[in-house]
DNA sequence: AATGAATGAGGTTTCATTCAT
DNA sequence: TATGAATGAAACCTCATTCAT
């Protein structure tokens, strides 16, 4: 029995499906283009995949596997939001570094549209809007957290700062927007540093502890 | 670029064009469609754009004026990051709900990838990343915001989050995140509101000042 | 205005893909021989036909147009069975000299099953079926044919003989068959005389006619 | 043919393939849901069998060998052809409710072309093309059959409707074309009395005893 | 000058056949 | 010997671009 598939030649097929998605879009992607840089015949991947489609979601589903790994194991660990935010930022710069494809693959997701979208979006985004959303509650109920705040909210700019940084490490549209904002391409810790900081502040200082007054008020 | 298409006609094609890029994304958006649904023919199109890419970056350029317009008219108006940032939030909340196709064509650039991924984030983010990090260097010198922080990177950070909002009133894939983690489409005021206290509390106080202690050394 | 598709080349291509379709079968036949042996490009193919299903009812639907109309053109001339039989045979004959493929195309669609097939029978045979009844039907009445049989079922045993007539003179199986049987290809007026012969007697003489008794009763 | 199946495998393969053929046509059957609906690998069709074309060629054999079965069994019975009729449209009829692929088959097979096409009629046919001229002749001197026919065409008359016959109660093209002519299925019984009045009939009258006159001579 | 029909390369998917195991 | 995974040619269909009218 010809068992020419080894585990480790389908994890090659996934990640090179994960890389052509991530370059050319899920619609332009030639499955040729998969097979030949996966090194085997197009047959091989209509034998295991029903079709693109099909291909498609076992890449994400793949990709997706080890960034909940990484998300559960970071959260093992915390149970803090702004403890947690460091390991996490540390986290997915080491993912961004390791597995940039699979972060543009994401990004290449976010330009679905329809029925579709809306079914990526929860598949890709379930988790981490779940658990942002419930640490940033529990921190508020305890107090170390701001209270004049709405936690969804709150967990949506959170995310969205550190999905945007994800993509500013992997995307060339996004890499090339970070350099003009920073001047160049910024260090890992600096970013650390620096996000750590205005997320700190955003999370902990209510509205009226804001201390200069010169920018309150004359808004209303 | 030959001139026998009235003004009118030139805004229509270029419009139209800004819708096709925005639902097909830019590999995927039939010339012919364009040139359909504004009425003219294929012809036009070729006889006064050299390619597809050259159609396009006149449909980006066009959209472009609009969007710096608007940008500079809310500048003009105020000076202080965060008096300005509740302009801009509306502004921008407008502006996505009457132009949701310049924003869903943004969005498609951003897959870009290459050369081409640099030269259009430069023509893109030119303006505001020079407008934004001058406003907080400002408000640093001045004392209204926080001194511990580098310009360029929370210049970043505040238009990471602005850019989010953008695509999550106008591209379906990030609608659906945003109701993902609001549990449901919220109100603009309230976006506005809570954005306002997040970016307010973040570009205000320094990070000794941070009051709780909770989150601090426990870090190991 | 560049009309390249005279209503000639139309015809040529509609009359192109009979052929091939009749070669080849529904599904086997490639719309780029069709495109090439019509000396058109493929894409001419699906600027006017939706995809090969619709080629293919257009195909039909032109032959069919044909069919019908000497069909109504024999009709139009007699009005009893066995008149109209002589007219429709010679008819037949030599459309199936003129219009081989057509009748290959015919027995082509006999292989379809499913859903498709009860749609294409009732578009093909339709007007036959209810033709052939209604004149069996008034012959009986008349007196002009015999009366203990069932009219549905004897239009479908003339149809049948008629059809295979057509089939016989077309498609190769049948041809050869029809060679076996008669030792040679038998002139059309030899045809035409003994399958009038045929039908004549079947659809005159009652059973309690038959002569020689030798082969009655005994079943009963 | 190498001989390691052992016969009730092989059995299962060609009916397998029977079915197969019948249901997609010999250019659309794919080897390997022959294989795999009877249970063995591909290799061991193209093991025991040159190739596709090759395996089809022995189906039709296996088929034929029982379907010649059957004719030869009937034919031992009677001699006189319309006696002989009623068993056969019996056995017919009971052949295609428990064969049906067997007839789809052959149907099939009715629409290759070229040089295969006689080969395959030649094989098909043969057997009772002889049959049933032989018959005619032989009732035609004795007498019991009318004498104004040549007995190739009307034994292909005759064939005409029993094959067209079996095809309209297996294929579903023609069963819905039959449903057209009766509308509905006809009871097996009423065909059988309905095809066997229409053959004694044409089987017996001759045309000079044609009674009403009214369907003569103003054929011009 | 403007039109839009025509072109044909390129993408997805199927399946007869081979051959490593 | 038997297996069934792998191959890759060929089929459908789309769309950027050209060019006859």
């Amino acid at each position: 029995m010809l068992k020419k598939l080894s585990p480790e030649k389908l994890e090659e097929i996934l990640e090179t499906g994960i890389e052509i998605f991530a370059e050319n879009g899920l619609h332009a992607a030639p499955m040729a283009s998969i097979a030949r840089q996966a090194g085997v015949s197009v047959g091989v991947l209509y034998k295991y995949y029903a079709n693109k489609e099909d291909f498609f979601r076992s890449c994400l589903r793949h990709s997706l596997d080890s960034l909940e790994g990484l998300l559960r194991e970071v959260t093992s660990k915390e149970d803090k939001l702004l403890n947690y935010s460091r390991q996490l930022i540390r986290a997915l710069q080491s993912f961004s570094a390791l597995h940039p494809s699979h972060i543009r693959m994401y990004h290449q997701i976010t330009v679905s549209s329809g029925e579709a979208a809306r079914l990526l979006a929860s598949e890709i985004e379930g988790l981490s809007s779940r658990l942002y959303t419930r640490l940033i509650s529990q921190g508020r109920e305890s107090g170390a957290l701001r209270r004049d705040m709405e936690p969804g909210l709150f967990a949506f700019f959170f995310d969205n700062l550190l999905m945007m940084l994800q993509f500013s490490y992997c995307c060339d549209y996004y890499k090339a927007r970070m350099e003009l904002y920073c001047g160049g391409m910024p260090e890992d810790s600096a970013v650390e540093e620096q996000l750590l900081r205005f997320l700190e502040s955003a999370f902990t200082f209510e509205r009226s502890l804001v201390p200069h007054g010169d920018s309150r008020g004359e808004n209303r």
